[in-house]
DNA sequence: TTTATGGCTGTCA
DNA sequence: ATGACAGCCATAA
């Protein structure tokens, strides 16, 4: 596949454990830092055997997108803090210390 | 092809 | 700092 959706989700395997992204850094270092939308609907098609840590991709205000259903926000909170990344008391994570920059 | 819909983002108050 | 609004663009009907 060389669609966007497949892009997105080559890169967001990239992204190391305790680490997390935006939507709109993923969408970035696509070359498309428009479709920082388009990233987070690629991550919510993906399928439950996936082998792309979607947790690892948050807002850019580093809070985890609320859904409302399926309870894969509160999936998400744990599976990251399981990898290290630490919630604010705002349920909020640290871009500075724990955002990804990229390969390089 | 045209609508409709978003796991978002940046600006304004 | 929070709350509200418009833009942007790929996917699915």
């Amino acid at each position: 596949m060389t669609t966007l959706y497949a892009d997105v989700h080559d890169l967001v395997r990239r992204i190391p454990a305790g680490r997390v992204a935006t939507y709109g850094d993923v969408a970035r270092l696509l070359g498309r830092p428009r479709v920082a939308r388009q990233v987070g609907y690629a991550l919510a098609a993906l399928d439950s055997d996936t082998d792309v840590p979607w947790h690892r991709v948050v807002n850019a205000q580093g809070r985890i997108s609320p859904r409302g259903s399926g309870g894969s926000d509160e999936l998400q909170r744990l599976l990251l803090e399981d990898e290290g990344v630490h919630f604010d008391d705002d349920d909020r994570i640290d871009l500075a210390r724990f955002g990804w920059s990229g390969p390089g």
